[in-house]
DNA sequence: TTTAAACTCTCCTCCTACAGGAGGGTAAAG
DNA sequence: CTTTACCCTCCTGTAGGAGGAGAGTTTAAA
């Protein structure tokens, strides 16, 4: 099938799914008369898995990895595990960050009036140079 | 002050501090001569706001704003909580994102074996064509 | 005084994961 | 035969810098 198709199908753009082909992490067939790229339905297969993969947050390194995996019939599962908990720990760092920040800019808000006046608690924590 | 000790004191890196300046985020003095750039104590200020901000998850666009909200003294206090508010949104939204990912993520993680055979329901899932 | 280390400068490329658009070829429908 | 919808490659831009080359400057030690 054509680019578009394959597009649809997997829920990609076509910059996308162009842009996966010219780094190589999936490879379709090209007609040698028009240039068009032919995707098969394990192209196909490999797109969508790597639409979920990367709604999951997998960086296209880690896909490479996770469809090296897929495609090895003989793999085990542990290393597909051992890639998850991996993800999962950058997850929790980065929602404990979030958290944190949350909770200093929300403290900000509350003490800052939002009227005409200048004074602002908020710039003043920013300003301040005791605090880093 | 040069641009070193710029660095140190408001907890940059050199290669930023010059990236502010290069895109006007901050303007320095630069000495004719040498080419050096010269920091004034306000310049310093204005770093160490940056950084602060930076560390809130403010874009440089966002922290261009609250800068001249710092810089002016007649501003009011509700452009600045305005943009805080906004800011709080983003994060949450942000937050619930990535406590989906890891809930799904962690629920393929538990269900998975991780041993050497090769049955893996995190590939499952991935490859599963219904679920999108 | 010379020299070596430490600092600074500009300019260049690279990173992630694409998006947007120019300029042109191709295919299918009317 | 023409229109419209595709498809192609190539170039640039995004955010926020990092890394490094090659060259000038300053400072401290020998």
């Amino acid at each position: 099938m054509n680019i578009g198709k394959a597009a649809v199908l997997s829920g990609l753009t076509v910059k996308t799914v162009r842009y996966y082909s010219d780094i190589g992490i999936i490879s379709p067939h090209v007609n040698n008369n028009t240039g068009y790229r032919d995707f098969s339905e394990f192209d196909l297969a490999k797109l969508q898995f790597l639409a979920k993969a990367r709604k999951f947050d997998f960086s296209l390194d880690d896909c490479r990895d996770l469809l090296a995996l897929y495609e090895n019939k003989e793999r085990s599962s542990k290393e597909v595990k051992a890639l998850t908990l991996e993800k999962i720990a950058e997850i929790d760092t980065k929602l404990s960050e979030l958290q944190m920040l949350r909770e200093q800019l929300s403290t900000l808000a509350t003490a800052c009036h939002g009227d005409n006046r200048p004074n602002c608690p908020i710039l003043d924590a920013l300003s301040e140079k005791t605090y880093q």
